[in-house]
DNA sequence: GCCAACGTTGGC
DNA sequence: GCCAACGTTGGC
């Protein structure tokens, strides 16, 4: 069974969002925002060492009604500190955080393109070509995660797939 | 709301 | 370095 760490290197991710804080919707509106309040440190080591700009990225909502991928997203900036930290109004505040040794860091999304569909996590489950993907592991929490190409691929498929 | 699976913290 | 306690994630 592949770990995180095999997928690397790659150009796909996922990366998880509680459509109640930050849904696909709301970035479609913005146009671009940075990731921030990713507080995992192997979420972060793969914002910060692995992605780039122009990478692409399954949007995925969890916490909520139908847990999914939603969506897909791009990198536009690679990892900069993440300026919540330092920000004690934020609730993404961490006082071992400095600018001049930043703990946390984030990338910037944009591209935000809703699928016509939800493809449920109870889809990717059922799926037998996704059945190695890191988001329908039992535990598996990461908000960042890898993705291989054919995963990425076979999620655009069902995004399109009749019913 | 429940709770299992993890990650982090801190005493020793 | 161990491990118990605690906090968080996130499906159900």
């Amino acid at each position: 069974m592949k770990s995180a760490q095999d997928y690397l290197p790659t150009c796909h991710w996922l990366m998880k969002s509680e459509p109640d804080v930050f849904s696909i919707d709301d970035l479609i509106r913005v146009g671009v925002e940075p990731w921030n309040g990713v507080r995992n440190y192997q979420a972060r080591n793969f914002m910060r060492d692995h992605m780039k700009v122009g990478h692409e990225v399954l949007f995925y909502h969890s916490n909520t009604e139908v847990p999914g991928i939603v969506g897909t997203a791009r990198v536009v900036r690679e990892a900069e500190p993440d300026d919540t930290a330092w920000d004690p109004a934020s609730p993404y505040f961490d006082a071992k955080s400095s600018r001049d040794l930043p703990r946390w860091w984030c990338v910037r999304l944009g591209h935000g393109n809703r699928f016509s569909q939800t493809v449920a996590l109870a889809t990717l489950r059922a799926d037998e070509r996704l059945s190695e993907m890191l988001v329908v592991r039992p535990g598996q929490r990461l908000s960042v995660q890898p993705v291989s190409e054919a995963e990425f691929a076979r999620v655009l498929e069902l995004a399109s797939a009749p019913y």
